[in-house]
DNA sequence: GCCAACGTTGGC
DNA sequence: GCCAACGTTGGC
């Protein structure tokens, strides 16, 4: 059992849109970053604890709860050329990028990004580090528990 | 819109 | 295999 902050742009994907999906669930599309795919290939597994984060928006922050619910397999939306992540590079014999479902668990009061870093014991969260892009980052025990006990 | 930081690409 | 150039991310 282990724990993630996965990013979202709220326009595309925001903590509402998976609360109101079918069985509150969403396919994690998108990731094209081979550290994030191989989160999701090498390490997540189904029931783990995702802190659901709202990035590229006016408030950026962690809007949310979620848990992984599926294991990984491809995301369709690389063979379909009408989408923004479509890759020729991939094939459906060896599809390049994968992904996870993610079902909806409670939507939190948002917890700015500037909140976050207001806190000594996240200092050392990979979201919150200089330069960070990964969408997907690990988040401690520790991490997990202060967030969900001592900021919502 | 700016720009720092990072990942990827491609020439050599 | 190196590394410069380029593209993208994402907070501000």
């Amino acid at each position: 059992m282990r724990y993630w902050l996965m990013k979202s742009e709220p326009d595309e994907a925001s903590i509402d849109h998976l609360a109101h999906a079918p069985h509150r669930t969403l396919p994690w599309t998108g990731v094209r970053n081979y550290q994030a795919r191989n989160f999701m290939r090498d390490m997540m597994q189904v029931g783990d604890g995702v802190l659901f984060y709202h990035s590229s928006c006016p408030e950026p922050g962690i809007a949310g709860l979620a848990e992984v619910s599926s294991t990984v397999y491809p995301d369709p939306t690389q063979f379909d050329k009408k989408s923004p992540y479509y890759d020729a590079k991939s094939s459906q014999e060896t599809p390049r990028w994968l992904l996870v479902d993610v079902v909806f668990k409670k939507k939190l009061p948002l917890i700015p990004l500037a909140t976050l870093r207001e806190h000594p014991e996240l200092q050392d969260m990979r979201v919150l580090a200089k330069g960070n892009r990964l969408s997907i980052t690990p988040v401690t025990e520790a991490e997990w528990r202060f967030i969900t006990t001592r900021l919502v």
